[in-house]
DNA sequence: CGCTAATTGATCGGTTTAGATCGAACGTGA
DNA sequence: TCACGTTCGATCTAAACCGATCAATTAGCG
């Protein structure tokens, strides 16, 4: 506020006015995407020190970016932190209710397995099983298990939903509705007691139950960052939850309730 | 060292700053899919030390899976023991006839996919596209797929075949036949003028059949290692292969033999 | 005319970055 | 299983860059 030019009208003297030169670089980092600073201070004339301060105070103002070596437009090089949070968040108690979970399979089943990494996880650790049958509409899951010649995998057909990797739409539900599995094993969202297992996606949750439809149980699978959480469109209700498998950082008195409305309870040592 | 600049207009060599390099490694993993980090120092124009600086800063941001001669993608969806045959063993010829089959594939076209590596590779291609609609039975093209918004990317059901990691069975040529696409892009384990293209598998066999048969033209992928090969199942006479991709190292007479049937040849130069 | 304030330029020390080298670990093939 | 080549990790070196302090020139003002 105090450095600016001492009048307004800026007619009566002809300085480089630091405003002036801003804008040219300003408008060469515009120009280039990206300018070393050695550069920019030989443009506009001036010693590296002066650009430096110059850049410092426009990225202050978030016209742009500063690197080591030089400026860039702003956004241009954002990267995003959140992309694979998902997986690495909490992945031991992850592994820890997988590992659970496959022990409520035994060899000659069939049952579907529902997206999510969860699930994924899960899919991994059915690979000493034999003489099993899966039906899923993750990719994830698929993949885990191609490999395995004594899982037999079949996959319903669908619209790629690429942000969670699985299959929806309705030749998704209809490959469903023709079969018939033992158990389901699901992830989601949010599980409560009074609305059940819980998703944000209007498609996927009608999947989730078809899934569930087509199963004799329906194990759900979740941490303890989804329990006492509801979510928008509610894909199993409780009194279908025949099984939970969750980590023991899941608050009681959630799981308390949905073990007083019959649902047993599988809690992995994190 | 300070060199004498002529003019001193802005157009100096653009600096390529550790984000911007960081940020293009990503694309180059992104788009192939397993690039070795000797392939990724000379792509960046950088040492294989600094590359392996930055793939490791990457890695612990989750944004890639670091390997033993390279990166992939995360979450090893390309989980696969031989990583030195997809970069290496005909890396280039692949990647050479995947890029020229996508030049076949317009903005806003209906195509089918078939399963095979050359197809994953030509999929990978396709992430630039828009509006594109693509039907296909490999889990490896539906994964190259999945983080790009603009492609609507459906699968077929089935049964999984692990080896090749694509669905096989009545389900998935079901699907296909209530579809209509305008161009299948095919591959296989052999291409012969007299017998057209063929696979060592039944149940391949059936699927890609039917692949073709909803499209209005066949595009068949194959390298030269396959012309003039024949297995055991045709899967489409020649009579209705419209185009075929290959490499330069395909023999003359072979391609001669096609040409004169009627197939449309697109050889890449390897 | 002299003083004050402000902006620019220069120098110095600390930090970051890129490249090179060497022992160790991994993968590959016999 | 063993040997060999390749790759990885760690340490070091060199160079570039950044931040801060200080000197110098210039404009403004009493």
């Amino acid at each position: 506020m105090t450095d600016g030019k001492t009048h307004d009208t800026a007619e009566s003297a002809r300085p480089v006015f630091a405003a002036e030169r801003r804008q040219r670089i300003l408008e060469l980092v515009r120009a280039n995407g990206a300018v070393s600073l050695r550069d920019l201070a030989r443009a506009v004339g001036s010693s590296e020190v002066t650009v430096r301060r110059d850049v410092r105070m426009l990225e202050g103002e978030g016209l742009l970016d500063r690197h080591h070596g030089g400026a860039t437009l702003p956004g241009e090089l954002t990267r995003e932190p959140t992309y694979s949070q998902k997986t690495q968040l909490s992945g031991t108690e992850k592994a820890a209710i997988a590992d659970l979970a496959a022990s409520l399979v035994e060899d000659g089943d069939a049952i579907a397995i529902g997206a999510g990494t969860t699930t994924q996880a899960f899919a991994r650790r059915l690979v000493r099983h034999t003489e099993l049958a899966v039906v899923t509409n993750s990719l994830l899951v698929a993949q885990a298990l191609a490999d395995c010649p004594r899982v037999e995998v079949v996959m319903t057909g669908g619209t790629l939903r690429g942000s969670i990797h699985a299959l929806v739409g309705s030749p998704a539900e209809q490959a469903l509705s023709g079969l018939r599995v033992r158990r389901a094993f699901i992830s989601g969202n949010g599980l409560t007691a009074e609305r059940g297992l819980s998703t944000p996606n209007l498609q996927v949750a009608s999947v989730d139950r078809a899934m569930a439809r087509a199963a004799e149980d329906v194990v759900v699978l979740a941490d303890h960052t989804k329990i006492g959480v509801d979510t928008m469109v509610q894909t199993v209700p409780t009194e279908e939850i025949t099984h939970l498998v969750t980590d023991d950082d899941a608050p009681r008195d959630v799981l308390d309730d949905l073990a007083s409305r019959g649902v047993r309870l599988h809690v992995a040592r994190g």
